[in-house]
This record gives C-alpha cells, sequence and structure tokens, in this order.
DNA sequence: TGCCAGGCCGGGT
DNA sequence: ACCCGGCATGGC
C-alpha cells in the first residue's frame, strides 16, 4: 500500500502513453508512399487540416510533380494551384521548392544519403531552411527518416498542460527534452506517441474546449491514477 | 457564421 | 527573449 495511494496524482509520461494506446489502438503513422511523400507532407500539414494535405499530395501526384526534380523544375504558379487546397499555398510552393533544390544539390536528391547524415547535423540543416521550423524537422527526422526525436505540436502541449505535466509556455526544445528524459529511445515509441497525442487531440482537445468533456483520458483537470 | 487545423517568419518591443 | 500579424483553404 504506498503512501500516496489515493491521492490525485499527475499521470506519468508512460502512463499518459498506455492510457491512449488502450484508448485508441495503433495508428499507423505516417501515412504516405515514400520517404519523400512524408516530408512533403509534412511541409504542407503547417497548421493545416490533413484532409486538406491528403488532397493537394493526390494532385501533386496526378501531375507528376511528386518529387524533388518535378518540384525544383516546375513553375511556382503550377505548384501553387496543385497545392491550394493545402492553404498557404503561395509560402508553400516556396517551400516546396527551396526544400527540394537543396536536396538535390545537397544529397542529389537522394533520400538514403539525406538521412545517413547525423541527425543532430541533419537537424540544423533543415532548420536553416525557409519555412521549416521545429516540427517540420523533426517530422521529417522521425516519420521520413526513422531517427529518434521526440515531435511536440500544439496539441501535445495542450494535452500535457492539462494533464499538469508542463506549463505550456516552455519552448519547443525544452518540451522536447521533457519527452526524451522520461522515455526510452525507441522510435517506434516516439512514432505511436506522437501520432495518438494528434488522435486524441483533434477529437477530444480543443482549445475551445478547455474541459475535454468527452475525453476517453477524463475530464479536465485530469485525474490519472494508473502509475507505470 | 465564426473558429479551427499535425507552424513558421519577420518585425517590433 | 517574447509577442504579434500575416499567411489561406476547407470542415464543422
Amino acid at each position: 500500500m504506498r503512501a500516496w495511494r489515493g491521492r490525485r496524482q499527475r499521470p506519468s509520461l508512460r502512463s499518459l502513453y498506455h492510457h491512449l494506446v488502450r484508448a485508441l489502438g495503433p495508428q499507423h503513422w505516417w501515412p504516405a508512399k515514400s520517404p519523400f511523400e512524408v516530408m512533403v507532407g509534412a511541409i504542407l500539414t503547417q497548421n493545416t487540416a490533413w484532409v486538406n494535405v491528403e488532397r493537394a499530395i493526390a494532385q501533386l501526384e496526378a501531375a507528376h510533380a511528386l518529387s524533388a526534380r518535378t518540384l525544383a523544375r516546375r513553375p511556382s504558379t503550377a505548384i501553387q494551384r496543385l497545392i491550394r487546397p493545402s492553404g498557404y499555398f503561395r509560402q508553400k510552393a516556396a517551400v516546396l521548392q527551396g526544400f527540394s533544390r537543396w536536396h538535390l544539390k545537397r544529397y542529389q536528391g537522394s533520400t538514403r544519403a539525406m538521412f545517413r547524415t547525423p541527425a543532430r547535423r541533419l537537424r540544423q540543416e533543415l532548420l536553416g531552411l525557409k519555412g521549416i521550423g521545429p516540427e517540420t524537422a523533426d517530422s521529417i527526422l522521425l516519420y521520413a527518416g526513422r531517427r529518434p526525436t521526440f515531435v511536440i505540436d500544439a496539441y501535445t502541449r495542450r494535452i500535457f498542460q492539462r494533464h499538469h505535466l508542463i506549463s505550456g509556455r516552455e519552448p519547443y526544445d525544452e518540451t522536447q527534452r521533457f519527452c526524451l528524459d522520461r522515455l526510452p529511445r525507441r522510435v517506434q515509441l516516439y512514432n505511436e506517441f506522437h501520432a495518438l497525442l494528434v488522435a486524441v487531440g483533434k477529437r477530444y482537445c480543443h482549445r475551445t474546449d478547455p474541459d475535454c468533456a468527452s475525453c476517453p483520458l477524463g475530464k479536465f483537470p485530469h485525474h490519472i491514477e494508473v502509475h507505470a
């Protein structure tokens, strides 16, 4: 019988993960046919609903523009037209082309070669590109390159905050460090955890529903009493 | 209808 | 080091 039995406890990161697994099951991320498509999706999904990104990617594919070569060569207005449904289409067209040209020049268009470089350095290179910030860079590293990094997004912050794990005002790298320090270093775990946070977030953890009324993890403030 | 979505940048304090 | 406005489409 532990001393804190019956007291309301803050969940551990692991127990939160296991709750999510039980509530939602495997997420099978990232839905894409190739690592390059993952990277394109990571750029297009910035602050955008995934359903809109799917349309944009489908149109790129139909136009045979889902490769670094074509993206780099086609006129930007053509790219803009194809990715229009994913929003911010002028900016994102420029980002896709900047990324594609870098990918061709720096790695000869080889994803293998790209992910052969050490993750730390590759992350810095990605962050140097216009339109690629920490979340996009980490999504690329984790979901396209299978490197062990943790992706932090708005849902992650909001859910962790509502479970009293963080204040929510920490900078990106600090929130990421919080996760990495508390979880075993496993790509599959990081993959699944982030996917689960997004899945539960988009269903139950909206900005406008601070009570998380129907969340399977319980209402806010949460009181998960399982200690894994 | 207004609010939100798997962010990021540039300028201002 | 923060804080903010801008970017844009489609779903509910």
